[in-house]
DNA sequence: ATAAACGCCTGACGGC
DNA sequence: TGCCGTCAGGCGTTTA
């Protein structure tokens, strides 16, 4: 499911709070946790995670490419939604005392203190969550944010040409630049006119800086409308309405009115307009 | 160095 | 209605 702009968001809504229930996680005490699908945990078994987390306070709710980060006293929570993950914050407690049932794939349940709980519900189990010490062991291995003003075009220029791969692919490289995935690339490159089978080697100054414009303008935009709801996995978000090329195959280029074409890349589903992104 | 193929999972949808 | 293939917001590993 989530791209940069919906992870932002659900980052967002759990250090804010949102309606109906308008909690924040900052502050909240682990008083249990529940794993209700092992391999949910990436690094620890059920018994060393639960451990370890009980008692801990929410220092922070942040953000680092894909991955949801939640500060705690001593450790931090890293979580990665992968297709299909969600965290919901609720009421856990009815009027009666009672705890209230959990949700279908519910895979991870924090309870907190003041009878508020963290469920990860990932339909399709591929999301992940790690407790570490030292997040940056993992954290470290991505690259730069795309919305930090210090990635000027010229240095992504440099990063681009450093390469010589098919830009879709390495776009969607974490490792490269973080946060981009299947649907935000695909509209990144159209409003670029940029062919996602170019080659990074190949792209000239002026097309680097045309593609990291791109790339913000379509983050951004996809953060301001809270993302993109486009099938059950995700809810809220208004950014689908703007989608130029994903899931418009057949559909009249917005720019030039040609049909957009759908081809392979990297065993994604990608969207070109033929005549506004011509093949290398 | 780059790229393709596959595995991990469940569910929705279209065709027959 | 049921069955089957295909597809889906991601990423790690293996193979070429």
């Amino acid at each position: 499911m989530p791209e940069l702009p919906e992870v932002e968001t659900i980052a967002r809504v759990l250090k804010q709070g949102a309606e109906p229930l308008n909690v924040s996680l900052i502050g909240c005490q682990i008083k249990s946790a529940q794993v209700l699908w092992q391999r949910t945990l990436a690094n620890l078994s059920p018994r060393e995670f639960i451990q370890r987390i009980t008692g801990q306070s929410v220092i922070d709710v942040s953000r680092r490419g894909k991955f949801i980060v939640v500060n705690l006293d001593h450790d931090s929570l890293l979580i990665h939604l992968r297709m299909s993950g969600d965290l919901r914050m609720e009421k856990s407690t009815a009027q009666d005392g009672s705890t209230l049932p959990l949700q279908e794939h519910d895979r991870l349940v924090l309870q907190f203190i003041n009878q508020s709980r963290l469920a990860f519900n990932d339909t399709r189990k591929f999301g992940r969550a790690w407790l570490t010490d030292d997040p940056q062991e993992i954290l470290a291995e991505l690259g730069p944010e795309p919305l930090d003003e210090s990635l000027t075009s010229e240095s992504f220029h440099a990063m681009l040409t450093k390469h010589n791969r098919q830009l879709k692919p390495l776009l969607m490289d974490q490792r490269f630049l973080a946060g981009l995935g299947n649907i935000y690339t695909d509209e990144a490159l159209f409003r670029a006119s940029i062919h996602p089978l170019k080659r990074s080697g190949q792209i000239t100054t002026k097309e680097a800086h045309n593609l990291l414009h791109a790339i913000r303008v379509v983050l951004q935009e996809g953060i301001q409308r809270n993302g993109a709801s486009i099938d059950w996995v995700y809810r809220g978000g208004q950014f689908q309405h703007q989608f130029q090329v994903y899931g418009r195959e057949g559909q009249a280029c917005t720019r030039c009115g040609s049909p957009i074409r759908r081809l392979v890349v990297s065993q994604r589903g990608t969207h070109v307009c033929p005549s506004c992104q011509p093949a290398p």
